[in-house]
DNA sequence: GTTCCGCATGAATCGATAG
DNA sequence: ACTATCGATTCATGCGGAA
């Protein structure tokens, strides 16, 4: 089977009718936030915010499959001491267009902006607002499973000294069991908070978001040959992540040059997905330099 | 000076008419969650959690102190397959009773409920909405600080190698103040997130919230000697910590069984303090245990 | 080749200063 | 008075050069 990537250049809210109806199988996106200084390029207005999403919203409502899932990662600033409320009148206004507002994960960043203000800690988590077209939509949640490895360490730890010292006595025989048995149960469900940190360090595109992001995700809502959409695509991270695991793609960004910048990165690959393949571990490990 | 801890039997809604404006420095509190099972004693339906709300919040906004602050723990439960929209709309609808909501704590639970459902992970997080009188609301944020990571261990082990014998060499000159400075570096500034766990240990009441979080709030925006609200204290968690910190403190509860467990434990410590005092470590020392 | 250290860099926010 | 710009504050991260 063959990857395809499509990218369109232009206002997403226009582009989004060029897609079939119920095509896509996640939307993975993170839009511009709302700016109060209007001069800004591109920057919304807090007033304005809903307003000016609501026809993307019901284009993405369109295009999804009843059993898909759409992810907006999002956070309201600071605006005058108060935090905006213009992402909650979103949600609002999102259900009256026949979202399903069926989960917010949050992003715990691990290394948030710094600062110091008199009556203010730093931010250092954002919304990831799951929405759903159906309340039956497709979940692979063997996927992101992860290691029991922390939670493990303090149940160990936890355990009474009564218990440590039975267990002692046990050498060879029943600690050995206990051990194998807490090696075998190694992965656990993850929770609705994801402990990540931001990716600060390159130099020319500074994601919006780690790649951990949107990987986690697709591999949550997708399988392999599925269509991941991001309208907002930017320096193309969530595009390349699909493509790194084998899902269709489809971005769309108003910028020139990040719409070139993505097409450039991305042509390396295809080219090479057209071509023969020697052998799997090969294609998997070139494909990977390729993109990166 | 003394300390005072006043507990009302009753609808908060009411007994809050007795309290004088302007009288409190910090309200902490965790009300009752919406419930869509009606039968549920105490359970209020989402569709009717804000009406509910909105003579309770329009009495702690008499009673606040302008310079005061209201941290409101709460977290809307799935309904249906969706997430209740309440949380959302009574920020909004404090807001238009003149309430700023001015920041958003994320509680992290480190230990939350296992748990599997079909299309939902485990919900490891609460909100802790931040509410304010006035823009300029007392704030103590030194008292809150938190160790510094890993990266301040290896800058404060370069500083040993080279700048501390530069700062040697400047004994008495003034310049010691450096070394001072860089060992309050210790400790840096929290985040809006509070990575906790919650109190799975207790044997009777199983308390809304662990202790760490009424008492990490306390510190921050209350000095001793400040009055601290809670109008639904339940098994009177807060009100435990509050005393303990030196805090007066007010307590109200719907269900006699609380006010009672919450006089009974509170007794002790009043009685107390109404006696001489000896010395002052162990007045510390035994009004701990009096209250645990 | 490891390990260690220096450095730049963030979806930030406030208060002061300038137009 | 009201708005726009700017500097100060601050900490986790990972790269690149050095020991």
């Amino acid at each position: 089977m063959e990857l395809h990537t499509d990218l369109y250049l232009g206002d997403c809210k226009e582009e989004l009718k060029k897609l079939p109806a119920n095509s896509v199988d996640l939307i993975v996106t993170s839009p511009p936030y709302a700016d109060q200084r209007k001069s800004t390029y591109g920057g919304i207005h807090p007033d304005e915010y809903v307003k000016w999403f609501q026809p993307i919203s019901k284009q993405l409502l369109r295009v999804l499959k009843p059993t898909g899932t759409f992810i907006l990662n999002i956070k309201e600033k600071v605006v005058e001491g108060e935090r905006s409320t213009y992402v909650m009148e979103l949600i609002l206004e999102m259900r009256k267009q026949g979202w399903l507002w069926t989960e917010e994960f949050i992003w715990h960043k691990k290394n948030s902006y710094p600062g110091k203000w008199p009556n203010r800690f730093r931010d250092s988590w954002e919304r990831l607002l799951q929405f759903n077209k159906d309340k039956k939509f497709i979940m692979y949640q063997e996927n992101v499973m992860v290691p029991m490895g922390d939670w493990a360490k303090s149940r160990l730890k936890n355990l009474s000294d009564t218990d440590k010292i039975r267990d002692n006595s046990k050498v060879g025989s029943g600690f050995g069991k206990n051990i194998s048995n807490w090696l075998t149960r190694d992965m656990a469900y993850p929770t609705n908070v994801l402990h990540l940190a931001t990716e600060c360090n390159n130099k020319k595109h500074s994601a919006a978001f780690p790649e951990e992001l949107p990987e986690w995700f697709i591999k949550l809502f997708t399988k392999e040959y599925d269509t991941v959409l991001d309208p907002f695509m930017g320096s193309g991270t969530t595009l390349n992540v699909a493509n790194r695991m084998k899902r269709n793609s489809i971005g769309i960004d108003i910028v020139p040059e990040y719409y070139d910048m993505v097409s450039k990165q991305l042509k390396p690959v295809e080219l090479y997905l057209l071509e023969p393949k020697p052998n799997y571990e090969k294609v998997e490990h070139q494909r990977r330099y390729a993109i990166r």
